[in-house]
DNA sequence: AACCTTCTGTGATAAATGTTACTGTAGATT
DNA sequence: AATCTACAGTAACATTTATCACAGAAGGTT
């Protein structure tokens, strides 16, 4: 059983709930599936529930660049702001864990937003720390170094997993990043001798990231 | 004489120009002047009435690296996401050219958000715009390489002022780019021998940019 | 004109990152 | 056990960008 909108929206005013399960369709995906792409139409506004969306540019080569990860709780500030006229999506986003989401047609979004309170703040928020999120994407890029941003990968990883074992090929890694795995390779190895991570396969044990 | 509101704010209803009239103070800003600091509270929401203002982040060791250009008839978007719950800025903000604006008080936000549609809306577009821009300076730094930024960066000026001279020094690009004047000076002969672009002392001239 | 300041050009060199190529290793598959 | 495949390590080299050092040019000031 899943945890109800109730616990995972907590702001979300009684009225507010039930016009969301009278609205929204209850829709799951499994891992791999994209459920955006640069260019196509947004035609709803997604809250997740469950699992895990990865958002993320993608440039002409193909190559990729992680804004930041959707998890339950959140919702897709991009389709909010951008159903507001039915515009194109500027980004990919793919399923990493298996989702459940709350699919919400754009036509509610103008209306909750003058009759729910709490729907307004929500949404205010969701763009407020969702674009405070990308500015921090953009220092990282512009200011520092691969290691310095590797670093700050693994750290974002942990923080948002709760735990200190990072579950990723090292190829994974450096896709994110859009850089190549052996620059990854070389990096995380001089982290390592450091002292800063232990190396498994498939695996990097963060241990001295608490200050 | 300065264009009305009316003029500059188009979209805006009839009941919200007399509002703001009534509610703004207008005030002008000196060409340097900085109006916002990384780690500032917001008290104000700004509409920009002339003038220029440059949005750019402050990397730690002093580092500029801009996002974007805020010009007549725009408002500042962070001003706006921010003032919703009086957050500290992430950005900084600084005069270009002589402004003036009309600064409105921060609880109007909410207000006028519930009473104005047409607020409402020119809010909403100026949340989707810039963050657009921002994921376009996103790719810049992800995926492309200095002389294509820095083509990039000329274009994006040319097309605001809508002529096609650039009254910049090199340095003032470098630090925009957050790179190094020789980079920028090496690059920019370069794409004069391409044919791209005519060097003068202080002015760019750009000659086949349109594509 | 003589001087000064700012801007521009350019070579030499260093550092960071990307690329190529190859090796080894862990775990899965047969 | 033999084999296969994805993952990881690393050396050598290429490319891009940053840094240092210096020279010359343009324009303003005296």
């Amino acid at each position: 059983m899943q945890p109800s909108l109730k616990t995972l929206f907590p702001n979300f005013s009684t009225e507010l709930i039930a016009t969301i399960e009278e609205n929204g369709s209850a829709q799951d995906f499994k891992a791999g599936t994209v459920l955006m792409r640069t260019g196509q139409y947004i035609k709803n506004t997604v809250l997740i529930t469950k699992g895990k969306i990865k958002i993320y540019r993608e440039g002409e080569d193909g190559g990729e660049f992680l804004m930041y990860y959707l998890q339950p709780g959140q919702a897709c500030a991009i389709s909010m702001i951008c159903t507001a006229k039915s515009e194109k999506s500027q980004i990919m986003a793919k399923v990493v864990e298996d989702v459940s989401v709350m699919m919400i047609p754009l036509q509610m979004m103008d209306k909750w937003m003058m009759e729910h309170r709490s729907w307004y703040e929500f949404v205010i928020e969701t763009y407020r720390s969702r674009f405070e999120e990308v500015l921090e994407v953009v220092d990282n890029i512009a200011f520092r170094s691969m290691d310095e941003r590797l670093e700050f990968y693994l750290k974002r990883h942990s923080d948002s997993c709760g735990c200190s074992e990072v579950n990723l090929s090292h190829q994974e890694i450096a896709t994110e990043l859009n850089t190549s795995r052996e620059v990854v390779s070389r990096l995380l190895k001089k982290m390592e001798q450091r002292g800063l991570v232990k190396l498994n396969r498939n695996q990097i044990e963060l241990l001295k990231f608490n200050h």
